[in-house]
DNA sequence: TCCCAGGGGCCGA
DNA sequence: TCGGCCCATGGG
């Protein structure tokens, strides 16, 4: 079993899962979606430079938080009409500290979106064609390589292969991984693996999390796994130490 | 009441 | 370089 069949796997049981989950498309009941432009030339919706600037402070607001509350986040910064990058940069970081107080850790948060916002701004990163580099993002308070690469995947379409605590856990379980690697080691380890290419990393970082919430929780719940046979955590090795 | 959720910065060894 | 601690809300 190759890390290639887990994505096939993945995709035939929960199908393409059409990330990045954007709060303004999903919640505009089909009037006003800013997060899209339409006629991109490869027939794919193109991201529209509201929609890249939604992606670039979900990936912020969502940093180990659930995801129902970054939406609780986002709708905040919605109903205040704040959703837009020169009014957060306008915006007093007490009050933004507010706006997204739902998804946790919002003193932090408000201070890495102004970040941010500011980085993004000034760089003239959100109209289409301009990609920002992966050192200058890094190089922000508050961006740290998983923050990078999702928004460098979802909002740039780069081929990153973004590495997270489900990434970790379910290639750790099915023994890809002994949990100890760098982040730079499995993300290598991945790009290596897989063809190349922004559209199936993109797809298959979304299948984890999906098979992650659903079966391979913390405490996982293996009833209907479609990796049970293949996993490790399940089919340990005689003598073998389960997992916690 | 406790655990968990799509991290990252800081600090001491 | 690396482990431990801190940041914080909301749902199960």
């Amino acid at each position: 079993m190759k890390i290639e069949d887990i994505y096939y796997l993945l995709l035939d049981k929960y199908g393409p899962q059409g990330w990045w989950p954007l709060y303004t498309l999903r919640n505009s009941n089909g009037r006003n979606k800013k997060g899209y432009i339409s006629g991109s030339a490869d027939k794919t919706p193109g991201l529209s430079a509201a929609g890249r600037y939604e992606i670039a402070i979900g990936a912020v607001l969502t940093q180990n938080t659930s995801w129902t509350n970054v939406e609780k986040a986002l709708a905040n910064l919605v109903e205040l009409n704040l959703l837009d990058p020169v009014k957060i940069s306008n915006l007093e970081q007490d009050k933004l500290a507010v706006a997204v107080k739902p998804s946790g850790y919002f003193n932090q948060k408000a201070k890495k979106i102004k970040i941010l916002t500011d980085f993004l701004l000034d760089g003239n990163y959100l109209p289409h064609g301009n990609t920002p580099d992966r050192d200058d993002l890094l190089n922000l308070w508050g961006i740290g390589e998983e923050t990078a690469d999702s928004i460098l995947l979802y909002a740039y379409n780069l081929p990153l292969f973004v590495v997270d605590t489900y990434t970790r856990r379910i290639f750790s379980r099915l023994g890809f991984l002994d949990g100890s690697e760098k982040y730079s080691d499995i993300s290598e380890l991945f790009v290596s693996e897989l063809p190349p290419g922004s559209i199936l990393f993109n797809e298959f970082h979304a299948l984890i999390v999906k098979h992650a919430k659903e079966h391979c929780r913390k405490k996982p719940d293996c009833s209907g796994c479609i990796l049970k046979s293949v996993c490790k955590y399940n089919n340990p090795f005689p003598g073998g130490k389960q997992e916690e």
